[in-house]
This record gives C-alpha cells, structure tokens and sequence, in this order.
DNA sequence: CTGTTAGCGCTTTCAA
DNA sequence: TTGAAAGCGCTAACAG
C-alpha cells in the first residue's frame, strides 16, 4: 500500500541509494536525468521516505514537542503554540502536542519525550503534575528542553521566567491606594487547586498581606478559566450585601465578563467597581471602559522559540538560558 | 544518553527479547520476578521503548494527525482539538498537529502524512489549499482519513458535512423578512480570498439573492477573524450614511464585537441594527441583548473522533461514512 | 555518479 | 519461560 524506496528504485531502473539521496536532498550527488527519472516514478507511485525508518536511521525525528497543561482557550498559550508552529514549519519539523492535566498524563507525556518522539520539547505546564524529577528524567537523555516555569528546574535546560506575581501584586496594590476595601479575586480552578498559592494568586494575596488586610477579608472564587463563569460569578458577588469595589481577574476574558456583569447589574465600571485583568489582550483595548490590566507588552514568543531551536541546531549543547519575560501592570480605564 | 533495550537487558541478566516482552505489555509470558528485574533496571537507566523503532518494527505509530486550517482562536475547531486529544490520550496516541494555510505547507502535510507521520489523521481544513488530488494522495496508501470537508473527498475516507451555508441563509432570510434593507456581512478573511463562495458566505449570498436583493446593495467586509477588527469594522460601517440595519457576523466572537460596537455608537440592538452571529459559542447567552446565532446545538465532537479512532480499531477498512451535523439558526435576543 | 551493504532499536517467530 | 536471530525501511560509508 505504501510503497518503499525499494520498488521506487525498480521503477526507476536505479538503486535504493540514488533513491535515498534524492529524497536526503544530497543535491549534487546525483545526476539531473536519473534524478528526474526518480522523482517521476516516485510520483507515480505516491512515495514518501518512511518517517519511522528515517528516524531510527538517522537519530533524528523532524518534530518538536510542544507539552501543554491545558487545551486551548488561553490566549497566550495559544500564542506560544502559534509561534512555535510558525517556526517549526519553517524549519522543516513537525509538531506533536501532548498535555499534561494529571499525574497519569505527566508520567505519560515524560515517557513518550524519552522515547525520542521528537527532537526538542517547549514545556509550557503550571500545574503541579509534571514534577521536577520527571522533568529531570526527560533532561537527563539529553533531549534539548526548554521549559516555562516557576521554580526548580533541572540543570542543562533553559527557562523561561514569567514574574506574573509581581505585576500582580503591584496592580492590587494600585486597587488598595484607590481606597478599594473589598478586593475579589477569580481565580483559574487550577490556582485553587494547588498548594501554596503562586503566580497571579500569589500576587494578590501578598498584595494583601503586605498591606495588613486581614485574611479574612479576602474573597477568592473560581471563574477565570471561561467567560460565562465569570459573568455568573461576578453577577452573584454582586448580590452579596458586603459587595466587592473591585475585582481582579486572573484573565482579561474573565475581566471583560466582569465588566459586562457590573454594568448588567445597574452599576459603573470604574466608579462602583474597579477591574483589572490579566493578560493584556488586544480585546482589552475595545471594552468599555478600556481594561486596565497586568501582562507583557508584547505577545510575540519568537525568543522562547528561538531558545529550542538554537538547541536544536547546535552540535554541542549550549550552557543553560534563562529568559526573564517582562509583566507589567497597564492601568486604562477600568481601574 | 539515551538506553536501549539492550543495556536494560545486561543490566538485568536477560535478554532483549525479554526486556521487550515487558515493555510490550505481553504479560504473561515472563515470570513476575524477571518482570521485576528489569523494570529495575529500565526505572535505574530511565529506559523508554524507542519510538522509532518501535514504529518501524510494528507499522504503527500510536499518533494520530490533526490537520487544520489555522492557529488557535477559532472556538468550533478548538473544541473538535480538544475532544481529539482527550481520545488519543485515552487510547494511548499522541497527537501531531499540521497546520495548513498554503499551498506548500498543503504540500508538504501530504508528504508527511504519505510518509507515515501517524496512524490516521482528522482533517479540517477549509480552505482551497488542501485539493482533493492531495488528499487523495494521502488516502490511496491506505491512511484511515476522516475529512470535515465540503465538495469532493476521495473514495475510502470518512466525510463529515456541516451544513452551514442552509442555516446561514436561513438566519439572513429572517432578517430580510423583519425588513431589514442592509444587510452586512462580516467575513472571515479566507472567505474572501476562494474564487466561489462558500459556507456562511453562501448563505448569506444566497438569501440575498433568492430575494431579488440587487448585488450591488450587498455589503461584505472581513473582520469576523478577530474582535478587535470586527469592532473597528462595524464602527466604520455605522459612521455611513447609508449605514447597515443589521450585520450577520461570519463568528459568534465578531456578532459579539458588533453588538459593543453598536452601542458604544449610541444606537440600539435590535432595534437599530440587528446581530446575528455564527458558532453557537456560550458567550453568546450573557451577550445584552443574548446573541442570536447560527450553529450546532451541541458542540460535542466526539461522533466525528469517534470515526476515526473505529477505523484504527478496524481490521478490515470498513466502509467509508457520511456524517452529517445538524445546524440550526438560533433566535435570541439581538435579531 | 551509482551500487552494495551494514546496521539504527525494536518486535516476533521459532527453537530450546 | 527465555533466548537467538531475522528484518522493518532507510541512510551513509565505502567501493567501483
């Protein structure tokens, strides 16, 4: 059914090696007539080198990893997967998906990439799952890794740096200094379901601490991981007598929600409640009022990509990288 | 760096053939306490089976292949990634993604697919760059293909038909029987590039002129692709003199983007402009007004992954179906 | 410029 | 229950 270099060969009355080093681009090596004698019958026959053969032949996949925590629905990690696909395709390689929503999966997905799937993996998970010795296990065979993450990272692996609390962590503050008393947070499920709080969460909460708000006072709920769950969960806050005066999202989709909740429920935004998101989305720019929210200032990704790739080509492996991303708080007029 | 099973199998006293039944999953055939040996010693030398090899040795990969026409941001094809992916996890594949907006990479997906990328591929590609002759290609070699596709698909692969441009029409017509005189369209940009129209395009084409709408009171912009281009768009639009009473946007996130736009112009939805959008997406239900709209009632796709994960399961190729999805025009508040 | 051939790491048949 | 060995399709070193 799928034909092999082999019969390609007989067809073109040559040898599976010419066969072989017309499809391996070793251009010069072959004559323009017998190369056009195989490409025709090639062509007739429909063939396409074997990837698996290939592979174990030459030790080379074609492909990178592109390691998830999630499916689609964030912008920036599907901007990062965008970016990662766009250089891929220019460079000839493929790309494998493989996400990581639980311990099951992160095992999984650790012995999938030390099986030599591809070539490189773009790590890109925040959950708790895929933990700092499986990431090791996968480092250790000497696959170029380049991971997005807080905290430990095994040696011989560039990271990337995203200081999401402190951005954060200075928006609340701006909340505080406005006279904002009752400050909200929704949250994205997974912030709630880890341990110690880290990333926006943590910037919120020490945003709090750090300016004496008694615990108590805190008002943390789920809604951020999609847009009408926001809205439900604004629209009820709202009802409670002790009503927030600001919310901050973990998401701008969840912010933009927000706005449309408050000004659903009969009351202004930035006046009555303040809102701030997380993300900077373009979307952001035309909601009414603008959203004033936490993020990068650009979204382009091409130097995350980038680290992987210089990996990739590279004959010895390149010292370790670390890339600090920079996050900013963007006040418009929501806040 | 990376083991083989042949330093598992020194390590553990055995020999390879062992070392593969236990990694094989063909249990019974070694005893627990070899078994134990070598996981031992594999867990020690972190060994994972040799994906490549493993493909070559048994012709199967354990991937399956989404091709699509673009990068994240399209919420229908979002969640039919999703459902493939929650599958292939479940049955033990990985998923490569191709990503096709060109002729060459149309091309080169063919190529990689021909050349066994995987174990069977979900394509969902709607624009012209992917022709049959392509596709035919990929499916002569005996691929199992499973198509979302309007117009011709070659023999022996699965089809599934969405009957978009039928609802489309039906939703325009139903502007035009409120008596709504201008009509825009806001299109996605790759409708606008295919020679014939098609899908939502066609519909709204086709209401217009079933009832004798002279072509030239047609209005068509792009801008359904994103929401800030949508909302710039509109906004122009209703600063004309001869602004549109109602806008059809080829996406539920454009239709939304309109329904900002018309009030942040100061007029009203519907009474001013009518809104109807395309998708069916949730946000549509906390829109103000709720969005009218066009699409599945049920976004669920694993009937269409479902097609092809029976067809890897097959022995035999079984015969090639038709899957037809069902969609609807949704009246809500905002038409 | 073209052909012959070893061998990549694994699975699987067959033999012990 | 385990081992020996052939061979999946291709590439690349080497020979001619």
């Amino acid at each position: 059914m799928r034909p092999t270099a082999k019969q390609v060969a007989e067809a073109a009355g040559v040898s599976v090696a010419t066969v072989s080093y017309v499809f391996g681009g070793r251009d010069g090596r072959v004559a323009p007539e017998t190369r056009q004698r195989v490409l025709e019958a090639a062509g007739r026959l429909g063939y396409a080198p074997d990837q698996a053969a290939r592979s174990l032949r030459r030790g080379r996949t074609q492909r990178v990893c592109l390691v998830q925590g999630s499916f689609g629905g964030v912008p920036t990690e599907e901007r990062l997967a965008r970016d990662l696909h766009e250089m891929a395709d220019a460079q000839g390689y493929s790309v494998v998906t493989l996400t990581v929503y639980s311990r099951a999966r992160a095992v999984a997905a650790a012995d999938v990439l030390r099986g030599g799937i591809a070539d490189g993996a773009l790590i890109n998970v925040s959950g708790e799952h895929l933990t700092p010795d499986l990431l090791a296990s996968v480092v250790s065979t000497g696959l170029p890794v380049v991971a997005i993450r807080e905290g430990e990272v095994p040696p011989g692996c560039d990271v990337v740096r995203v200081p999401e609390a402190d951005a954060c962590a200075e928006a609340v503050e701006h909340l505080i200094a406005q006279g904002r008393r009752r400050i909200a947070f929704l949250a994205h499920r997974h912030e709630l379901y880890t341990g110690r709080p880290s990333g926006r969460l943590l910037g919120y909460t020490r945003a709090l601490d750090r300016h004496g708000v008694d615990p108590a006072r805190r008002l943390i709920v789920s809604g951020a991981d999609d847009r009408v769950a926001a809205y439900q969960a604004v629209t009820e806050l709202l009802r409670s007598p002790d009503r927030p005066d600001a919310v901050f999202a973990a998401s701008d989709r969840a912010a933009i929600s927000t706005i449309w909740a408050v000004r659903d429920a009969g009351l202004r935004v930035p006046e009555d409640v303040a809102v701030i998101g997380v993300g900077n989305i373009d979307e952001g720019l035309i909601a009414n009022p603008p959203l004033s929210t936490v993020g990068p200032l650009r979204h382009d990704c091409t130097d995350v990509v980038r680290l992987l790739f210089d990996r990739l080509r590279a004959e010895e492996p390149p010292p370790a990288r670390e890339l600090v991303r920079t996050w900013s708080f963007l006040r418009r007029g929501s806040a």
